[in-house]
RNA sequence: GCCCAGGUAGCUCAGUCGGUAGAGCAGAGGAUUGAAAAUCCUCGUGUCGGCGGUUCGAUUCCGUCCCUGGGCA
């Protein structure tokens, strides 16, 4: 546990380029990728999926051959995906970089996967999807849940979670109830598995106006539309109905606009709208994380002074 | 030119039987532990179009002017 001796520091480095949608960090990740020598992780919850390119602003071919993307296209639509599936396969690819000689880069907006992977989840796991199920039958009344009913369960099987959960925050509060009732109140829950410590973490994020992230969301947008997003939309509403991304920002706007509930402008608008509300939240997450640091997108020569002085002091023992 | 309906928060509008006003949307801040591009919480002062008049007091009533929409010429 002890890091004052160098000698005893048998940490790699990890880089983490975590930063809000239309940012930049795409084009930044593989110039410092190809500074460094390191191959890029995908930290995202949407690129993961095949058939889902234009909308998610996947890395264009040119680019993923520039420098190898992980965790990119593994996906059915129709798979199921989420945080502990991502830290799972992302410490896979994560050896195997390192075992290549190379340097792993995580690059993404989805800040509760990155979270998930350096800082572990909690080991819930004890209940099977049908407690939850159960619980929401069991608080049903008439039309909806009842959430008063609900958040007095939690109340009683853990009141210092029931203080963080809002009621109107059903989602949380079920989960938390199926958690408790399955003998872990989750107040007292650690997180485990992380890569944490293991690894020297290096994380950024790109310093950029919300002014200009505007601009860029709203001539993205144009370019989507330009690209065939409806296509894309249409085709897949065709052959994977059930997909999940179908109800994510660009795909749910558009089929709405398919079944002719809005005219084109207003698509266009409601993207725009609604991936601005998405940089804001991936703002709020980017606030709360210290170690974070943000840098210029002309600033990948930097990375790499930081990198290889980090290399030659771990290196000396 | 005449008649009608409006001009109130960035937008759409509500309202005040006269005591200087409030919703939705947009926007901002926050939370976030197996859906996360999801989910949830908090935040509303603006010459109530301008100028006069009546009044203790006008955004509210009256007059007039300006602007917008519709109708008639």
């Amino acid at each position: 546990m002890k890091e004052s001796k160098a000698a005893l520091d048998s940490r790699r480095i990890i880089l983490a380029i975590i930063g809000p949608t239309a940012s930049g960090k795409t084009g930044f990740a593989i110039e410092v990728a190809q500074e460094i020598g390191g191959e890029i992780v995908c930290v995202d919850s949407t690129t993961v999926y095949r058939g889902f390119d234009i909308g998610t602003s996947k890395p264009t071919q040119a680019q993923q051959s520039a420098i190898p993307h992980h965790l990119l296209d593994i996906l059915s639509p129709n798979e199921p995906f989420n945080a502990s599936d991502f830290v799972s396969k992302a410490k896979e690819e994560i050896e195997a970089i390192a075992s290549r000689g190379k340097i792993p880069i995580l690059v993404g907006g989805s800040y509760f996967y990155l979270r998930a992977l350096q800082n572990g989840m909690y080991a819930t796991g004890g209940y099977d999807e049908s407690l939850l199920e159960q619980i929401n039958e069991e608080f049903y009344d008439g039309e909806a849940l009842n959430e008063v009913r609900l958040h007095a369960e939690l109340e009683r099987l853990d009141p210092k979670a029931a203080k963080s959960i809002h009621p109107n925050d059903h989602y949380r509060l079920v989960r938390a109830v199926a958690t408790a009732r399955s003998g872990k109140p989750p107040s007292t829950l650690k997180a485990e598995g992380g890569l944490g410590s293991d690894w020297l973490w290096v994380k950024y994020s790109m310093a950029i106006s919300r002014k200009r992230v505007w601009d860029n969301i709203a001539l993205r947008t144009e370019a989507m539309m330009d690209a065939g997003l409806i296509e894309e939309t249409r085709r897949l509403l065709k052959t994977f109905p059930e997909a999940k991304l179908l109800g994510s920002i660009g795909y749910a706007e558009t089929v709405r606009f398919l079944r002719n509930e809005i005219h084109e402008e207003q698509l266009k608008k409601e993207i725009t709208e609604n991936t601005r509300k998405l940089l804001k939240r991936q703002t709020t997450w980017l606030r709360s994380d210290p170690e974070l640091r943000f840098i210029d997108s002309r600033d990948a020569a930097r990375v790499k002074l930081e990198v290889s002085n980090l290399q030659s002091v771990l290196g000396a023992n």
